[in-house]
DNA sequence: TGACGTTACCTGCTCGAACAAGTAAATCAG
DNA sequence: CTGATTTACTTGTTCGAGCAGGTAACGTCA
């Protein structure tokens, strides 16, 4: 791997910020950015869908489920990169709120097919306009053109993290040799 | 809208993702692009701030309180865009991990302040390279320049949600018409 | 058929994040 | 000085996210 920058940040790096960015942060730019866009971008979705009922993440599994149809819960997980653990109490609440029905696999009987319900139709429009709010707000003032460069910047990062992340789990279940005994939580 | 698919899909689940992309994910790409990118990006950090310990947005209060030295919740708030009650709790957690102490500040009897400890000096370049590690898998393959223009992308991104977000929390204390009474979950 | 490993799902736990509500101190208005 | 408002912080609750551990159903291979 490549170690473009390794020691504190001389005039590479990131010059923009004149002053006082302080070392770590300036470390890593992109990472910041990336960091609080997430935050406000999560943060706004949040205040849009309460409108309608949703949190955040709610929302792109029924647009899975409007897009797609009924599917396992497993599909589920893996089309949005979620987790089963998160992805059980996630469709426990839509089906709690009447969103959602679950109905047991023919062919498997572990499985669950989640489907969407009649009900949730009318939420089907509200959501894509949330959405279509959401992409404005995102995109600001920006011209087409340059949407189509963030869009492509994005998918470019998201390419980097996928490979790194890739990596790194191959890493680690090929040297579970340091398995770290407590983080900073009650410790 | 349309109805691309109502029933269950034949060959079941997904087989692929080159043709269909359907109409609620193509709506809001930059949406979309910026969900993953932000999961894909905070579970990466989580894996490598795993190895010292640290929960991910726990580093980030380290590492202003290296770089600014002792500060108040308040400021940590501020310049975190964090949450005053999400704050006390990481600050709780970081303290009885010995990273953090506590303080009582001699002209504000409301206010703490937060110092980092000597011991969690140790933690400081560890930090620093976890996020120089975090930014090489963010970058992945880009040249310097390209790099340059994500940031920049991601920057305009950031000003145009945090604008939408203060004329929507501004719209919202101006009109509390239609109090939300409840989302999905546990109804 | 039976042992073994995998898969699909559930439960318990912790943590960050956000909202609501409350306390105490500081600040402002009369 | 008194009363109202603002500020700083705490606590309770819910939700998404992740890890760990457990169960039942599949698949395979001997």
């Amino acid at each position: 791997m490549i170690r473009p920058d390794s020691g504190p940040p001389g005039p590479d790096a990131v010059e923009a910020a004149h002053v006082p960015m302080p070392p770590s942060v300036q470390a890593g730019p992109m990472a910041h950015a990336i960091f609080r866009v997430a935050r406000l971008h999560r943060a706004l979705a949040g205040q849009l869908l309460r409108r309608v009922g949703l949190h955040p993440g709610q929302e792109l599994v029924m647009m899975q489920l409007w897009d797609h149809g009924p599917q396992r819960q497993t599909d589920l997980v893996r089309l949005l990169g979620s987790d089963a653990a998160t992805m059980t109490r996630t469709i426990k609440r839509l089906e709690h709120a009447g969103f959602v029905r679950r109905r047991p696999s023919p062919t498997d009987k572990r499985a669950t097919i989640i489907e969407p319900t009649e009900a949730s139709l009318a939420l089907r429009h509200q959501v894509d306009d949330i959405w279509a709010e959401l992409e404005e707000c995102t995109a600001g003032e920006m011209p087409e053109k340059r949407q189509a460069e963030a869009v492509q910047v994005l998918e470019e990062i998201e390419a980097s993290l996928t490979l790194a992340a890739t990596r790194l789990a191959q890493q680690q279940t090929d040297d579970p040799a340091a398995p770290p005994e407590g983080r900073a939580g009650r410790g």
